[in-house]
DNA sequence: TCCATATTTCCAATATGATGGAAATATGTG
DNA sequence: CACATATTTCCATCATATTGGAAATATGGA
């Protein structure tokens, strides 16, 4: 991933709507949420909520399927995962003990085993 | 963490000029690099480059201090890895094959053994 | 075909962010 | 104190993002 591209993506993420919906389908997993689903779960209204949808789409954090009348985003964890590298590339100039309890974190939010969320909120 | 900081913080890393700025203190590590420094390397007005490094600063993604007549200016490893971990909060709905990846990809990155540049590249 | 549901597109008003020149402040030096 | 260096603040201009109402499009069902 390069500059640009890490940009586009993080003032993607970069807005207070977006994120949170960023953020249920990043933990909605796979199946992913209709469109209307996320409108009501988090009040939104619609053309906002499509405009928003649309620009995480563009940043290619978010993938979309349409299923009968429905459109079903989900996250994409590949691109999430390009986003968080390339913010740690090169980490701390060569120094573990700077950054090493950062990857303790999110290897344990990457063990998915129902623990994560409490381990996460005292990190 | 919450919505509104992290929204902050991706909003400050959100920007082509800040994100660069960020990164080279991430790679800079500890001892961190002087405002000059940063607008030589990267060639940004001084203006600019204070605005910026203000506005970084004010989403607590890195931290000042004076040395001598140089402002240095250094990476928060903590407030990086707090908006990381929001990000994967309650990562893929507890299906670990989905993002067990990205903490891979990240327990490199945080080795910093000098490989994780090229291993991040490959990923 | 007609209607209801789901989502997007169009549009205009408003707000917020980015930029750089010039001046101001702070520190160190002779 | 006078001067050079380092960085910030002030300010005005310009560009871009956000918003929601209303209309348009797409799908499925009667």
């Amino acid at each position: 991933m390069e500059l640009k591209a890490a940009t586009v993506s993080l003032s993607a993420l970069g807005h207070e709507g977006r994120l949170a919906i960023f953020r249920l389908l990043v933990q909605a997993g796979r199946p992913g949420v209709a469109a209307g689903e996320i409108a009501r779960r988090l009040a939104m209204v619609p053309n906002t909520l499509s405009a928003n949808l649309n620009i995480l789409s563009h940043a290619g954090l978010i993938g979309a399927r349409r299923e009968g009348r429905s459109i079903i985003y989900a996250a994409d964890y590949g691109a999430m995962s390009a986003l968080l590298g390339f913010l740690m590339e090169d980490c701390c100039g060569g120094a573990p003990e700077i950054c090493a309890p950062l990857g303790d974190i999110l290897a344990k939010a990457a063990a998915c085993d129902g623990t994560c969320q409490t381990e996460l909120e005292t990190a």
